[in-house]
DNA sequence: AACTATACTCTGATATATCAGATATCATAT
DNA sequence: ATATGATATCTGATATATCAGAGTATAGTT
């Protein structure tokens, strides 16, 4: 038993999915692929019977979507969908570039030894990923790198943030648009990134953080304008 | 009843506080404060029961602070207060001034004239009691300017995470310290983040919102530091 | 003494019932 | 015809009951 590797054979309780969790996921698909109108008035008892769940696990969903900003509740009055929950993606991805280039400043004080490591690994990984053109692979080891990174800074905060963000993010998408390919570009500035905490120099993994987030955040924005164009034409 | 303020004889209902916020508040005062300790086991039953009221909106309350991040469920284990809920005031002002330089940028090409207008008037107050040295009334009027900017953006994810943050801030506050007198010193700077918006400068908006609210965050933990000095000598 | 199986208990997850504010309807009075 | 009051209904807020997983103690077997 010993020389084995036992985290392969542990479950993780937290992959268990409540029905809060479910409910939390079908509402805000359903706010951002427009099924939900801004300002629509949820009820819990119709939520409840569309489901064919109690109203419990709907309320709570409802307290955490609130506090992503998804819905606004008025005491007494009920929950709506957020006038504003359709943040347009440039904002989210500002959003996200500010948080995560402060999470990599923090990370290049506060990353130990393994992370390190660990870091470094996923960059080799990556590495031979772009060479042989992987994009698929490359693009669900890229999450992994700034998963990596967000985590090293152990601060709770910061973790949720993104992580909300990342939600956000990934509901929209699948609406939107996969220029994710593009990402494939962005090895070089994962690797810059990588140096400058390694180097453990704070100021540089802030600004390559940054300008790595910025500059997808342009090509997504492209991306997007240029698909707006053809359906035009 | 055309000339009145229709405003002021109007009652919000958001001001209607449910159990489910005062259980919020409860909490999170508990684990700022050190009465829960991080990890510590949190039972709906046993709250509920301490408490005086039912599971419903205690389980409320525990959903939305765990998407704050100050507490942890495991599924079918329980809630948790979470291991780094204490985050350092370091960070939190850190995030602070990340996110809320970005609405500062935002804030400069989205704020409207009756905005712009309002936020000016600000200043003059602020001007006012700065002259006179009313600190007190100064710091209510801050927070009014900052949210001003906030709420310009009407982008309700950043609006939530400063809310958030306001909230452990406060709730640090209160066993910290009250270097607030400070903040008296930023009047100046908080003129010049005015004057960026009215410019339209995104750029220096950013910037010098980010620059105030660092200084502050020096400020805040030299004096913390002088205080943990008095107590050893 | 050690191992196992069963019962008991704790607790979160879910369901259901109750209460109270908000809104709409309608009738009645002026 | 309009205003006011009574009533019914919708719905969120809260309370309570039930269910099921997980842990623990206990008793029985070898």
């Amino acid at each position: 038993m010993s020389e084995r590797n036992e985290k392969f054979f542990t479950v993780d309780p937290k992959l268990v999915k409540s029905l809060r969790e479910l409910v939390v996921e079908k509402i805000r698909e359903g706010i951002v692929s427009g099924y939900f109108e801004e300002g629509e008035h949820l009820k819990e008892r119709e939520l409840s019977s569309m489901m064919g769940i109690s109203t419990t696990p709907i309320k709570e969903a409802f307290r955490i979507l609130e506090n992503e900003g998804m819905l606004v509740t008025v005491p007494r009055k009920g929950t709506f969908v957020s006038e504003y929950a359709s943040t347009s993606i440039e904002e989210i991805l500002l959003l996200r570039a500010s948080v995560e280039s402060l999470c990599a400043r923090l990370a290049a004080v506060k990353m130990n030894d393994e992370e390190l490591q660990e870091l470094e690994k996923l960059v080799l990984i990556m590495e031979g990923l772009h060479k042989k053109g992987d994009s698929e692979a490359l693009l669900e080891q890229n999450s992994r790198f700034h998963q990596l990174i967000i985590d090293s800074t152990r601060n709770v905060m910061m973790q949720n943030i993104l992580g909300n963000l990342r939600n956000i993010d990934k509901a929209f998408r699948k609406r939107a648009l996969k220029v994710e390919v593009e990402r494939e570009k962005g090895f070089h500035e994962h690797r810059a990134v990588f140096e400058a905490i390694k180097q453990r120099n704070p100021e540089q993994a802030e600004q390559l953080m940054k300008d790595h987030i910025l500059r997808t955040k342009d090509n997504i924005l492209a991306a997007e304008a240029r698909l707006e164009g053809d359906r035009q034409s």
